[in-house]
RNA sequence: GGAGGGGUGCCCGAGUGGCUAAAGGGGGCAGACUGUAAAUCUGUUGGCCUAGCGCCUACGUUGGUUCGAAUCCAACCUCCUCCA
């Protein structure tokens, strides 16, 4: 294991906050590794980059030796996350939590040694609580202080809705870090209330405290929301390599160095460097182009990533078309009016939608302009085209 | 249990009987431009088809009043506030 100093840098480097540094550092004097704890719900199988700042995190703790206890909380899954806008969840089946517990390591494992990840489920030591245990933990804390939560007090001010059971959620979130003993437990800064629920109810059980590491929530790719797939803000992990690539690059030159702090593993001397030289007027695009480059190598390959950047140069530079688009035949022996072609074909969501794009000079058949809305187009081969991205090869018959 | 206030399109939010497919903003989409799916500007933003200025659906739900209702009435559902 490195020695303290360096540990504490990587621990350090890019975290929002880490409490309590000095218990931390007694906790490392020991030599032995921490119990590193970092809880999922099971609600969201498909991962997105978002997701990898902290996974990110565990990976450089898992490097140094420490033992990561990878928590899929589905247990608390059931009372849904308060943190989110909408109160109502719907609840997930065990076969759907076992699903998506598969895919979500299938996706973790992209990034953390599986050999030396332990996997968790809250259910284990929560399904054996009984209700008068239940109260014992309800508890431990008041209203008021649970009403100190962030959001908990924006929605009592704003006259939003909060349901009881949602008080449980923090309170079992703590009570995982007693089953888990953990030493450490990581999580997105919205959760530090709850982390620091962990450390009360371990002090309330009769253990030492665990140490808490915040990471920085990523901004969608709107700049504006927390990246989330319900806002459609995101990159996912497991999309195609020319999806990543082309999402990353449509993040504004703002935005772009924020991405790159928390998602690139270059050195931060490197990306200070890149920094000065857009200062001294080199083009953002170039620094884009290399980040891109490097996150779908990371999820896909070097490969992907060349061949991702072919693609887009000779679609937006060149005007062409990609390689590779969705085909599909149409079932139209006499022809087909062009709005029912573009809607059949799923390049736009309703005939309304076909001629409001074709309206406004969205529309390409074989690179061919449409203006005629009314158009019939007859039996035949065609690429089309709707707006910059969505393309389609279809065969009308 | 009592009293009062809300529920409008993807989101926020105007609208108190016809000129409302519903202001305004956000977001989305398209076009222009470009350094890129950045920035900026412009347009657009329920659906259907014989594409007319035609039809259908829509303002929590259901029913009613009316020539006509997001707008009035009734019941219900739901959220919030205050009191107990």
């Amino acid at each position: 294991m490195p020695d303290i100093a360096s540990q504490l840098e990587t621990i350090r480097r890019g975290c929002d906050e880490l409490l309590i540094e000095a218990e931390l550092v007694e906790n490392l004097k020991k030599g032995t590794p921490l119990r590193v704890k970092a809880g999922f719900d099971p609600t969201a199988p498909d991962l997105h980059i978002g997701h990898t700042v902290l996974i990110n995190k565990l990976r450089q703790l898992q490097d140094l030796g420490h033992h990561i206890l990878f928590l899929i909380g589905d247990f608390t899954g059931m009372i849904g996350d308060p943190t989110g806008k909408n109160a109502t969840r719907p609840p997930l089946t065990r076969e759907d939590v076992a699903k998506n517990a598969v895919s979500y390591t299938d996706q973790v494992f992209k990034i953390l040694d599986r050999e030396k990840t332990e996997v968790c489920f809250n259910s284990t030591w929560m399904d054996k609580m009984s209700s008068a245990d239940m109260i014992k933990l309800a508890a431990s804390h008041t209203v008021a202080r649970m009403l100190e939560r962030d959001d908990f007090s924006k929605r009592y001010k704003g006259n939003q809705p909060i349901a009881i059971h949602e008080f449980l959620y923090p309170l079992v979130q703590g009570y995982d870090s007693v089953a888990m003993k953990a030493d450490l437990e990581l999580g997105g800064t919205d959760q530090k209330f709850n982390l620091l629920m962990g450390r009360e109810l371990q002090k309330h059980y009769g253990q030492p405290s665990q140490c808490i590491l915040t990471m920085p929530l990523l901004e969608g790719l709107d700049g504006v929301n927390k990246m989330s797939k319900s806002l459609g803000n995101y990159v996912g992990i497991n999309e195609p390599p020319n999806e990543i690539f082309g999402k990353l690059m449509s993040v504004s030159d703002d935005l772009m160095w924020r991405y790159i702090e928390l998602l690139s593993f270059q050195s931060l001397v490197e990306i200070n460097q890149q920094k000065q030289q857009v200062k001294e007027g080199a083009n953002p695009r170039n620094i884009k182009v290399k980040f891109a480059q490097e996150i779908v190598a990371r999820f896909h390959n070097a490969e992907a990533a060349t061949n991702a950047l072919a693609d887009f140069e000779a679609r937006f530079k060149q005007g062409g078309v990609p390689d590779d688009m969705p085909e599909m035949t149409i079932a139209a022996p006499g022809g087909l009016a062009i709005a029912q072609v573009l809607k059949q074909s799923g390049l736009t969501p309703s005939t309304t939608e076909a001629t409001r794009m074709i309206e406004q000079g969205g529309v390409k058949i074989d690179g061919e302009k449409i203006s005629d809305k009314a158009l019939k187009v007859a039996p035949g081969n065609y690429v089309l085209q709707v707006g910059k991205r969505k393309f389609a090869r279809v065969t009308l018959a």
